[in-house]
DNA sequence: CGGTATCCGGGAAGATACTG
DNA sequence: CAGTATCTTCCCGGATACCG
């Protein structure tokens, strides 16, 4: 897609937008919430259970951990699957829309990656003026 | 780069990494702030005065706006310029990390498009049981 | 093991009014 | 025109405790 910025906002304005109500906001604040990102990429190399999770990323809570994981099972971007084991055991993986996500989300973190010292420069200077 | 989600957070555990004060996210917090990406999108298409900004994007508060624009200048990713003009005008404009910002931004505004949707569907599907 | 339930504090954001 | 200032409300997320 040759598509300019300019065109999608074009787009969505002539579509009646709602910026309250947007779509792809309502992505992106999925995405850019607390953990989310972390579980995603977690889950990119395959499925984990809920303790494995819990244990992986650190600091992140029970509770928001399967906030989290409800949000993006919500969104059809992680499977949940409980076998009827004694003790239960709980599987979390991605959806095949889940993986695709995780192309530009890879783009996107590899920027964020590149460009974190830039950032960080620009932030001194500007708290220092 | 080929590198996967499971590299990078290897590299990144490795690295001493605190969830708390991830660099990443950090960055990706303020793309998905509230009304950051609208407003990226807004000069991405050329310098926009501030009460252009304010009209183009509905339902932002001048203090909101500013706000945004100010963290968006704190990261390097715009630029302010006032003319002294009586009455004053100020210009808000992309600086060039901000452009290359909008290449894997744009990827993933692709996506949510493309997958809203199916998204939607989804969501329903989960809020039906 | 894999969750819920409940309480609570702090920061994000809206409304409103004022200013150089 | 381009903002501040102040107030208030809301909700995210942490802590803690309990459950099938």
């Amino acid at each position: 897609m040759a598509d300019t910025m300019a065109d999608r906002l074009e787009r969505w304005k002539a579509d009646g937008f709602d910026p309250q109500n947007c779509p792809v906001r309502r992505i992106l604040d999925h995405v850019a919430a607390k953990w989310t990102l972390l579980v995603l990429m977690e889950l990119d190399s395959g499925p984990k259970r809920f303790n494995a999770l819990l244990r992986a990323i650190p600091d992140v809570s029970r509770r928001m951990l399967t906030q989290s994981l409800r949000d993006l099972e919500r969104d059809g971007l992680v499977i949940r699957t409980v076998f009827d084991t004694r003790p239960p055991s709980v599987e979390y993986k991605l959806t095949e829309g889940g993986h695709t996500l995780m192309v530009p989300l890879s783009a996107l973190i590899d920027w964020a990656t590149s460009q974190s010292t830039a950032i960080f420069d620009a932030q001194m200077r500007y708290d220092a003026a």
